[in-house]
DNA sequence: GAAAAAATCAATCACTTGATTGAATCAGTC
DNA sequence: GACTGATTCAATCAAGTGATTGATTTTTTC
């Protein structure tokens, strides 16, 4: 119970002493409890006292709950964005003539996600995020929304150029079948360590191709109104 | 508050009078609840008061908050698993010769979930079932294991025999691709409805032929393996 | 080294949760 | 009409929830 405090959080918990400033234990154990039980799963008890801290420094620190998880996803998601733009905004300069290709697109979006799950937290933070993207509380909706909507606005814009061959209502149902790969594989009840067996450490590199592979094939499939082939 | 109560659930309700017995009432009254909060968002107290039924009752009738998700999830899944069952043993049947085709299984394993959304109720049960599916709760995955197990597994190994062009590892990973589709599309944050417009009642059709088309192409799409052209 | 700010603490509030009890009511049967 | 098993009822339990308070300690700043 006591060697469990000084889980690293990110860059900053690397740098902090022994078991760290409370603020960062507080982060770190809310991270490990929400990506094993859920968010509305955990109590503010639990965590304190995973943190070892005081009943009210949750409230010091976060005010409520809600902004510890608003908190956690600050952290993880502000880097990861700032990647997804630099590499949609790439695309966008780079495509001087006609549409990206859909897996090129796919790949910066999808990329800086996975690649994540090596970090030391990383694993933990995107089974949380996959968690809270299909939460039914509200508040939980309101910050997955708030942390991926205007980058996730924009690979849409672009996956959207890079599939001229399907019509609006085929495009979007396939997005759907996008989000909800993501989203399963990054939930991990488990199944993913187990297909990895021993090399857990070339996770996130096998199961973005893999991923990739399949989406690329399902978005580049012909739809309705496709006369001749399909694109690459 | 007092015509939320007629709610049918199945045949039985149905069949059953004004407002139905009190068991009927109560599984109308969590279906319709933890489709909308989730399991764990959704209080006894809650559904004892939309059902319209005294405290003790569901005590009485299914014995714990989990019998009663136990038993919403018997009802529903029950039939489902049975034309399931039909379906993929014709197919096992009638593959005279060589392997069975991807979209032809994908589609009996899927088309009768998918097709019960037309159901009264069937379109709550979608989503509990998608929401279950990654809940974190132990006693909650369990349900949704003893429901699914049995015919999943007969599934995969169909599936597995309309894949020679993948390997182990590939296949794994692009199943997990099919249940996360399954799932987002089940889940149904009102962006499906959105999608769809006023044409709720073809609902179903679409979503089917949908995602049919996309994930059958995900895993017809050529392994690392794959010489020549992969199946039709 | 005193004043101010930041952080930590114990104690507790008001509320909700799932579950249980034992009495009261109903329905059907002989 | 009494007996019996199936329901329904009000009342309550023990435990856990997020949140708050006000005092105390530690750290920073001048």
């Amino acid at each position: 119970m006591a060697q469990t405090g000084s889980r690293a959080v990110d860059e900053k918990a690397a740098s902090a002493g022994e078991s760290g400033e409370a603020k960062t234990r507080i982060l770190a154990a809310a991270e490990r409890l929400f990506a094993e039980h859920g968010y509305s799963g955990v109590s503010l008890r639990s965590i304190m006292a995973e943190a070892e801290v005081n009943t009210a420094s949750i409230h010091y620190y976060f005010r409520h709950k809600e902004g510890l998880l608003r908190a956690i996803f600050e952290m993880r998601v502000t880097p990861m964005n700032e990647e997804r733009q630099e590499r949609l905004a790439a695309l966008e300069r780079d495509r001087s003539e006609g549409a990206p290709e859909v897996g090129a697109v796919l790949r910066a979006f999808i990329e800086p996600a996975i690649r994540r799950t090596r970090a030391k937290g990383g694993q933990a933070f995107n089974r949380i995020s996959a968690l809270c993207s299909v939460d039914p509380d509200p508040a939980v909706r309101q910050v997955v929304f708030d942390s991926y909507d205007t980058v996730s606005r924009r690979f849409t814009a672009l996956l959207r150029k890079a599939c001229p061959h399907l019509d609006d209502e085929e495009f979007y149902w396939r997005q759907h079948c996008i989000y909800g790969s993501m989203m399963y594989m990054r939930t991990d009840n488990g199944r993913v360590a187990y297909l990895l067996g021993d090399r857990g450490a070339g996770h996130s590199e096998v199961a973005l191709q893999q991923l990739l592979v399949f989406l690329t094939a399902g978005m580049a499939a012909p739809g309705a109104n496709t006369a001749g082939v399909a694109g690459a």
